[in-house]
DNA sequence: CTAACATTTCCATTATTCTAGAACTATGGA
DNA sequence: TCCATAGTTCTAGAATAATGGAAATGTTAG
């Protein structure tokens, strides 16, 4: 992920219905719903979800397959994964996210240091 | 972070001017730059700047303080980290993202499936 | 072939955002 | 006080994005 694909997925991310049609879509999973399904659901006209799922489509959020009448739209994980990765590593400290990759599981760990207003009454592990 | 505030720092990195900001500000990590340095390093007219940078602030991303003539604007890393826990939590599948807390360091703790465009069997070594 | 269906494309309208010149406000020094 | 410096606000035009009606495309069933 590059600063360019960032930028045209936070544009993806940044409007109403398509946030809402992302999150949508995360809870449909891997196998993915059907456009009209969407629309139904959002109450948003058929044309109108079109251009969104395209938009987002275009950003790389989502993935199409046909399936019968039907077009599938589901969530490309891996891109939304790939983003948090570049929030972590290119637009974040080391000191408030970090990321290494564990070689046993074969994932990114991210530590997210729990900078809160409250701070808690132990913390005594802290570093920094 | 509720789905309002994610829409609107979505918004405001989504916009190439703000996130070369952002991430300068980054670099400058928690002491901050006067936005005349931040002007001067991008090459954008004061206005147009400050207009950007009102965006940001509004946005919580960015927070600023006056020191003498100078405005010194900083990343406001705890929101960003929140931004980064609203995606985990409320944008992503568990099988993908999952975080949770670690009660001795007080850091969230998340981990990215290393998900690859093509699933093995088993997957054991590590693919760059 | 025709009809019904699911979705997209085309198009015009409306709304929002970006940009930068000019004017304005705030601070510190002589 | 007057001046220079550092930023912001005002303004309007240009560019971009969102919306939905109507027409077009592609798919399956009869």
């Amino acid at each position: 992920m590059d600063i360019q694909e960032a930028l045209i997925a936070f544009d993806a991310l940044s409007q109403e219905t398509r946030l809402k049609v992302f999150r949508l879509l995360v809870e449909h999973g891997t196998a993915g719903a059907p456009a009209g399904k969407l629309s139904d659901a959002l109450g948003i006209p058929a044309n109108t979800l079109s251009f969104h799922l395209s938009h987002m489509t275009h950003a790389g959020l989502v993935q199409s397959k046909r399936e019968g009448r039907s077009i599938i739209y589901s969530a490309n994980f891996p891109f939304f994964t790939g983003l948090i990765r570049f929030m972590v590593k290119d637009c974040c400290s080391v000191e408030f996210a970090s990321i290494r990759d564990d070689k046993n599981t074969g994932c990114s760990v991210i530590e997210l240091a729990d900078c809160c207003p409250a701070p808690q009454t132990k913390q005594k592990g802290k570093k920094s």
